[in-house]
DNA sequence: CAAGCAGTTAACAATTAGATAATAATACAA
DNA sequence: TTGTATTATTATCTAATTGTTAACTGCTTG
């Protein structure tokens, strides 16, 4: 059932906060590494691949921020969670924490029981994207397993992309994607493709569900909706 | 795609390879700034204060990370992307690049194709996900990641603009906008339109949603007010 | 009542996506 | 390996939507 221990690397320059961060996740069950500041977090990053990195945001030698930044450049950290821990609980700092790439925020002061069901809750969330999980929406299936989409029993064979595609956007039903998010997410970071492209491979998408379930959300992206 | 062309600074001393770069950046529709030395490059960089500067590392007068480091001092630069470019692909200088404060890493000899791509890539991270948060005012929610305003379990649909507009006056609930902020925020800096514009795509949002939610305050701007 | 401002409308311009076919790349089987 | 089928991408053209402008109308206010 649960694989082995997950890694977690804290950055805080506050002895006592690590400590405590470090206590109540070892009770939990995951393994700690900790740093003490910015360049610390990246060595140990580095050294560890952790599954998730906690990052205060207020750090000597680079902050939570930057670290975030710069981790995020390398294709290793692409899929590395990162959690925010900060004092400042204003919107902006949120937002631009988000932005870099965090996958979460918590503000400070910490309630360990928060912390602990807000990492567990992240765990959760990635370990249902990364198994591979059947969508089921309406009478929609969508297997990414067998690559198959199924639509009321009638089983519809997608070609990859178109199949990575329309699992993307059901993976979030209603939310809209960008034509960029869509891009790095289904032809990744590193691969240019033609503008049209996208709009080829969901008309074939359309074509072979045979129903109405992508919606164009004009200069902006599609959304997956029944 | 969308606002104005972004530049690039790009700072090598060999002028073959400032040309290809040039050359492969242009033809992708960015604006292009050269320099030939580390020197130069700062120069040049407070000149134009460009989108993404490309650094050589090895350069005469000044090298990529002497200059990244004397650029990132200031906090003009803080936001810029720096894409190094070196003969020398060992970890030890590439972990040294990013930790200098670089945004990316792109080894000699380099492939027009991978370093366009790259370049797409990082302006694509940054300009990423600007979702922001569902307002909920009294029974109008307006939820930016689905793109839809929902009056009483009613969807709305709007165009770019219009979602844009209302998702603005919406998140200041009683505060007027003048025409200009209104401008700015929507249609972005550089962006010049007539003034009538405004009022068009008010007309549109507020027949659209078929209630009277913007309330007009003349001679100043808009508001939104249920 | 005149001046200033916003509302209205329709025409147009520009953008954006859909459709389709052609070409390129890839996978796969003989 | 070669040839074939499938899949992916690009190029073009078209259709639709969206955005902007311009001309006109009507309110409001001093």
């Amino acid at each position: 059932m649960e694989g082995k221990a997950k890694q977690i690397l804290i950055a805080d320059d506050e002895p006592d906060i690590l400590e405590i961060i470090r206590y109540n996740l070892e009770k939990e069950g995951y393994e700690v590494i900790t740093a003490k500041d910015g360049n610390e977090a990246i060595e140990k990053a580095k050294e560890f691949y952790p599954d998730l990195i906690i990052l205060d945001i207020m750090m000597p030698r680079k902050n939570g921020v930057e670290v975030c930044q710069i981790l995020r450049t390398q294709p290793s950290f692409q899929d590395t969670l990162i959690i925010f821990l900060t004092a400042m609980n204003d919107e902006s700092s949120q937002i631009k924490g988000l932005e870099t790439g965090a996958d979460d925020y918590i503000s400070k002061p910490i309630s360990p029981k928060v912390l602990v069901s807000r990492v567990n809750a992240l765990f959760r969330r990635v370990t249902n994207k990364e198994a591979g999980k059947t969508l089921q929406i309406g009478n929609i299936a969508i297997d990414p397993v067998k690559f198959i989409v199924t639509i009321d029993d009638k089983e519809v064979v997608l070609a990859k992309k178109e199949f990575e595609l329309i699992y993307l956007l059901a993976s979030k039903p209603g939310r809209v994607f960008l034509r960029n998010e869509i891009l790095t997410q289904v032809w990744g970071n590193e691969v240019i493709v033609g503008d049209r492209t996208i709009d080829v491979h969901v008309r074939k998408v359309r074509q072979k569900l045979g129903i109405d379930c992508i919606t164009t959300v004009k200069g902006v992206g599609y959304k997956f909706e029944i």
